[in-house]
DNA sequence: ATATTTACGCAACGGTAGTAGCGTAAATGG
DNA sequence: CCATTTACGCTACTACCGTTGCGTAAATAT
């Protein structure tokens, strides 16, 4: 898939290596907005230049960081709908509660910090081509959920007429909106009450069906 | 309420003035990573230091200013809630739309405009106090709708152990995450589908029902 | 071997956010 | 009238992002 030959001096993935290193440090030391391009240059013994020649600006560099690194989110699926999605939407908002906290853990100064989160999708909506990774980034994220979803409505877990992506904007937004915009804590107790009033106009069964 | 009666030399309410037009005008025709607090200063015939006496950083002008001049959704009560819903959220898409291209117009420049919505959610994550704004605005931006829902488990068009807060999570959650996240279109379309979706398990009656 | 191509390091630069020092202007209090 | 207090404008400064120019290093092509 992958020898093609180029020219002249190779990319040194050596530096590239370090690159990262230095800027995943960086970047769970400071977050996201204390975060310097010459300081993972410094720390990687590396020229700036070389920093801008892989990645065309800060925002570029750790969307590519995260995507990198962020961990999958498994997907349980043992025919209880109501179960799996309580079980998988707790684990994301934990990731996201972890995310959201970069940064803050090591520093007792002044709480300035970045909300990796937020400073991503404020990143995606600045370049378009961040935009589309983000977006990649999600969609290979959601796979697994959408997929559990549309298994529920083939067995007749869910009303056949609901759209799966629609169910799952109800959810996954829920917890975005709480995340970014209100602020409002995100408990296990909100997650089951979530997915209950989610689930109540699909006709999924209270108790789980077998195929 | 408001005669402090203050011992030194009062700050400039005509400054007040011409910054925030000059900031508005900015925030227009550049979009919100474009903005430059210097240009502000400059446009508004005011030095910099006067800027930085009001505002601490530029995201704390930015949020003040949006939090000015944010139009209010209205919000109609007809006692068909579905129907209210849509119209509300249609309003709100609209209006989120028209934040999301704010600075995209006059420039035919490479597209790497702001997204105000966005930044402002990073700002917000950024500074606590900016954070504070942000859900104090969206706090009195909710509260009509949240009245409707309401009213409307009041009056029994919606199941009694429904939670208005996490029925409107679902709503407006579902469109900030396609807005900031996934960027898949809200069309009429959409609304309908999504308001239907949710109110499918709240026992809401289908065709209206009257006090 | 030599030419070509691409990467690297280095140093300097322009643009923007935010700060500091200082002299001056406008208010209040005695 | 005069001292005090706060705001203003101005200049200069630091820190960071991203760029440019140039000399040098490491690969391929002939």
């Amino acid at each position: 898939m992958t020898a093609p030959v180029r020219r002249g001096r190779p990319r040194s993935e050596n530096a590239d290596v370090r690159i990262l290193e230095a800027a995943h440090e960086l970047l769970v030391e400071r977050g996201y907005d204390r975060f310097a391009m010459d300081e993972v240059a410094a720390r990687a013994a590396v020229a700036k230049t070389t920093l801008y020649r892989r990645w065309p600006t800060k925002d570029h560099l750790l969307v590519a960081l995260v995507a990198k690194i962020q961990d999958e989110v498994s997907v349980a699926d043992t025919g209880d709908i109501r179960r799996d999605l309580s079980v998988y939407l707790t684990a994301v908002a934990t990731g996201l509660d972890r995310m959201r906290r970069v940064g803050r853990d090591l520093t007792g100064e002044e709480d300035r910090s970045a909300g990796v989160v937020a400073e991503l999708v404020a990143a995606a909506a600045r370049h378009p081509d961040v935009g589309d990774v983000v977006r990649n980034l999600f969609a290979r994220r959601n796979a697994l959920p959408l997929a559990l979803l549309d298994r529920a409505r083939e067995r007749g877990a869910l009303a056949p007429g609901t759209s799966s992506e629609v169910l799952f904007d109800q959810l996954a937004g829920a917890l975005y909106y709480r995340l970014l915009v209100t602020g409002a804590p995100i408990g296990a107790d909100y997650v089951e009450e979530l997915v209950g009033q989610v689930l109540a106009g699909t006709g999924a069964t209270r108790h789980p069906e077998r195929t």
